[in-house]
DNA sequence: ATCATTGCAAAAGCTTTGCATAAGA
DNA sequence: TCTTATGCAAAGCTTTTGCAATGAT
């Protein structure tokens, strides 16, 4: 069994929750996807597929996800929600293209040590952090 | 008169729009705030003074703001926009505690030269970052 | 006199929720 | 059997937009 569908079972099991085929067909498309998603573009692959699933379920299914750590909410301003998964991937932040819209996907070591460093000075328990940059591309600084 | 409101007048001249009392008050308010804000609140801040200013107004406005440098759109997954003013402020990340919602500034000048870096890596023109950090505060991660 | 801007209310998106039905445990 | 989960449709929220009236230049 691949090893988010692992993670998943065990979250629900010791949650006292379900395991039906809807949320395992979900998780399945997002970790095949293997990229940052929003709910209508899972929605579209999966009926696309043939699996019928509402959008009420990948809703409700997405918090599960995000609460056993295997998926993030990111941001790319665009009024509404992106996510992506995090579960067996590397950490990274995101360049975006102010014209085109292009992604970027880039690592920052040096954020780690941040994260200790504001643990020590305020207090906190850190739990993660984002960053995204913006910019224009090469070819769309040209067009500005 | 204030430096943001001239920015704006002359971003407004340049573009061959129309100053109104209404933008003028709506800007004047942001810089009063002097930290983050949403449109809700600012709008409540606005009649409690008894300025007569529609959201739409508000709504209208804030792309030009932004257009022009005055503020910037913050997200703290919170479901609606956050902004905040920075023109005449110097740059800065946040740290956001999960449990209670508090919001700390902290400055991370490192990022400046990660900006350079990936400008010559990706062959961008960087206009900005934004970075938060997440986590429990010191009271908060007694709880969970 | 023009034409941008306003306010209002309606519309548009995305997300959440109530409820009856289906189906895990 | 008991309770969670699903699908559908309705409701909720934030944000955008059409339009007639207003007002800046």
């Amino acid at each position: 069994m691949k090893p988010e569908i692992q993670v998943f079972q065990d979250y629900i099991r010791q949650r006292g929750l379900r395991r039906t085929p809807e949320r395992e067909q979900i998780l399945k498309q997002i970790f095949e996807i293997h990229g940052h998603f929003d709910v209508d573009g899972l929605y579209l692959n999966l009926r696309h597929k043939g699996v019928r699933v509402s959008k009420a379920s990948i809703y409700r299914a997405l918090p599960l996800f995000i609460d056993c750590g295997l998926i993030r909410e990111v941001d790319f301003s665009e009024g509404h929600w992106h996510y992506e998964p995090i579960y067996g991937h590397t950490h990274h932040s995101h360049l975006r293209c102010l014209g085109c819209g292009e992604i970027l996907e880039f690592e920052e070591p040096a954020l780690k040590r941040l994260e200790e460093q504001l643990a020590r000075q305020h207090g906190y328990l850190i739990k993660g952090h984002q960053l995204q940059v913006q910019g224009y591309c090469a070819n769309c600084r040209q067009t500005i």
